[in-house]
Parts: C-alpha cells; structure tokens; sequence
DNA sequence: CCCATTTGACCCTA
DNA sequence: TAGGGTCAAATGGG
C-alpha cells in the first residue's frame, strides 16, 4: 500500500495534501485582510481538490463499473456532487428499470441534470457554440416561455450505434447572451465517452470525421478545441486548467459529458457577471456545474463552489505540496 | 448518398 | 391545460 502505489494513488495523494495546504491558506486568508475573491478562490481549489481525489477513489475502487468509469464522484458530501446516484442509474441506457418507463419516450425526463454554463463569444454573432469535445446531434429546438431565446435539444450522435443516452439542453441566458446555459443529462455510453468500447460494428464509414477524433480528441485538444471554439475566456484560467486537466482527461475525459473538462473550463468569468438566479449558483467562478433535479429543485446550493469569485493565481504549485510518507491515508475514517 | 439540421406535431408531466 | 421534451418527415449540405 505504500510502495507499490500507482500514480494515480500518487495523484489522489497529492491532491489531498494539497487541499489540506488549500485550507490552511484560506485559513491563513481568513485571519488577514485578503479578499473574498481570494478566499472563495481557495475554497474553490479545496474543492477541486477533493473533488479530484474522490474522482480517483471512485475510478480506483470501481474497476468494475465501466459504463460510469470516470465519472461519478458520489459523495454525498461533496459540494458538487458530480454524478449522484439516483440518477447515475437511470441513464445507462442498459437499466432503465425505473418502473418500467422508457427513456426513449417523450416523456418529460425527471432524471438530474448537470448544469453547466458557458460564456461564448459573440463578437462573430449569435451564433457562437461551444465545443465540448463530443459528438452532438440536434434533434429540437423549442422556444421556452419566457426565455428570450429558444433552447436546443441535442442528443450524442452514437446514441443508435452506441445507445449513448447523453443529451444536452443548450439555451443562450436572457440576461446575458454571452452566455450558454448548458445542461447536461445522462452520461456517454459511446465510445467518444467511453474509450473502452471499440464500437464493435458497423459505423466505421462515417466514423471519419466523427468517432475518429473519438478517442484522440479526448485529450487536451478537447480543451483548447473547447476553449476556442467557445471564446471562453479562460484568461485566468491556466492553474485550474493544470490543476484538472492532468487525470480528468487522460482517461476520463469522455465519460460524463460534464466532469471531465467542465470543471475548469466554464469556469472563465473573471469579472462581472450579472448572476442570474441560476447562475448565482454554479456559474460564478470555477465549479459551475451541478446536478439538478427537474429544473431546480435540488439545486446544490451547499454548492460552496459556486461563489463569485474571479479566479485568481493560486500561488502554488504541486510541486510545493510536499507528500508527506506519514500522512495516514489508509486511517478508515480519514475521508469522512 | 449520407448525415445533420429544421420544424411542426405529438406526448407527457406538472 | 400549458409548457417542455422528443419524434420524425422534410430539407439542405458535403
């Protein structure tokens, strides 16, 4: 358990430590006169850091479970609680045991979702969008009372080949049209989300364009497709993108058509942002993504991610975290 | 020809 | 019943 650890038990390490050295500046920070930018900034990076490091437990302990491999950080703790378990189920596309309802239907879904917003550019006008690094397909567009502009439906392109129940809500903000809000339901099933599944038959034609990037494209690239295509601004962005980007792509990248990249990514609002009630809870800085349940009721409001705060230099580095060997990680309740 | 988008209609939930 | 989510035919582009 202490040799023979993997990097990623590196890594879940050293994102520990470092959300322990995260908590003492904010301690530090909350005796002197710093900001509260700077203070909700490293309550952002605590939970980054743990967020991260349960990503890792939850990889690590559930080699069994391919179909959420990377993306589900359910603890119920979390303030993000990326991936809660209620719905992690109802997507699958293989279980939809729930009483029997079809997720095919139209049924309005009742399943949680992940908010996610973004800010576009629109110098080029309105029709800036955004890349995630997936394969969407629009399937509707609908004009929604009340909202100045209509929402869009897109569903992942692999949803017949690879019964990949992903879809997207894509729905530009009445308050600030730089804005898309973005949420997010299910979770990939293809091979774009999920690298393990070769995509076994037919498709490999138009595949080309598509699924070929599948795999590669989870990479950074994904990133800085998702960056520029976006216009997000991501000017302050760079420890964050270190931060995240070092496990959460790799491997994971696809999985969940939000954890992945989005953590860092969205989080590019350095400066104002007229919040929308919605947004007061996720867009504000760094972690705006949360789960919902119909619409939002559920809000994670115990986000504490979700502050305001422009981000700031860290200050720090990994490197500066220093692994200390006696730390007790194996103590039982030492993640509770 | 294949695929993505558009768009009106349909269906379900609240 | 209104509004939201999805379907599927029509259409257009590569």
């Amino acid at each position: 358990m202490e040799k023979g650890w993997s990097l990623e038990q590196k890594t879940l390490i050293t994102e520990i430590i470092q959300g322990m050295e995260l908590a003492k500046q904010l301690r530090a920070h909350l005796n002197a006169t710093s900001s509260v930018e700077t203070r909700d900034m490293l309550v952002q990076s605590i939970l980054s850091s743990y967020e991260k490091a349960l990503l890792i437990l939850n990889r690590g302990g559930s080699m069994g479970q391919p179909q959420n491999a990377g993306i589900s950080v359910g603890v119920p703790e979390s303030p993000i609680s990326i991936n809660r378990s209620p719905g992690s189920d109802d997507f699958d596309g293989s279980v939809k045991d729930n009483q029997g309802y079809n997720e095919a239907s139209k049924k309005r879904k009742t399943t949680p979702i992940v908010a996610d917003q973004v800010r576009v550019s629109t110098e080029n006008g309105l029709e800036a969008h955004h890349d995630d690094g997936y394969s969407w397909r629009k399937y509707g567009q609908k004009d929604i009372l009340g909202a100045k502009y209509p929402r869009s439906y897109y569903r992942c392109t692999y949803r017949n080949t690879q019964n990949c129940q992903a879809t997207k809500q894509v729905q530009r903000s009445d308050e600030d049209p730089t804005v898309l809000e973005i949420k997010y339901r299910g979770t990939h099933n293809c091979a774009r989300g999920n690298q393990s599944i070769p995509s076994p038959e037919k498709r490999e034609k138009k595949q080309k364009n598509t699924n070929s990037n599948c795999q590669q494209q989870q990479s950074q690239q994904a990133l800085f497709d998702f960056h520029n295509s976006a216009g997000v601004n991501t000017e302050h962005l760079d420890t964050k993108e270190e931060m995240v980007s070092p496990f959460s792509f790799p491997s994971t990248y696809g999985c969940t058509a939000s954890v992945g990249p989005f953590i860092s990514l969205a989080t590019a609002e350095p400066t104002r942002h007229s919040v929308s009630p919605f947004q007061m809870n996720n867009f504000a800085g760094v972690q705006n993504l949360q789960y919902l349940e119909s619409d939002f009721t559920e809000i994670i409001s115990a986000n504490t991610s979700a502050t305001n705060s422009p981000i700031v230099d860290l200050g720090f580095s990994l490197d500066q975290v220093e692994l200390s060997p006696d730390f007790p990680f194996d103590s039982p309740g030492f993640f509770s």
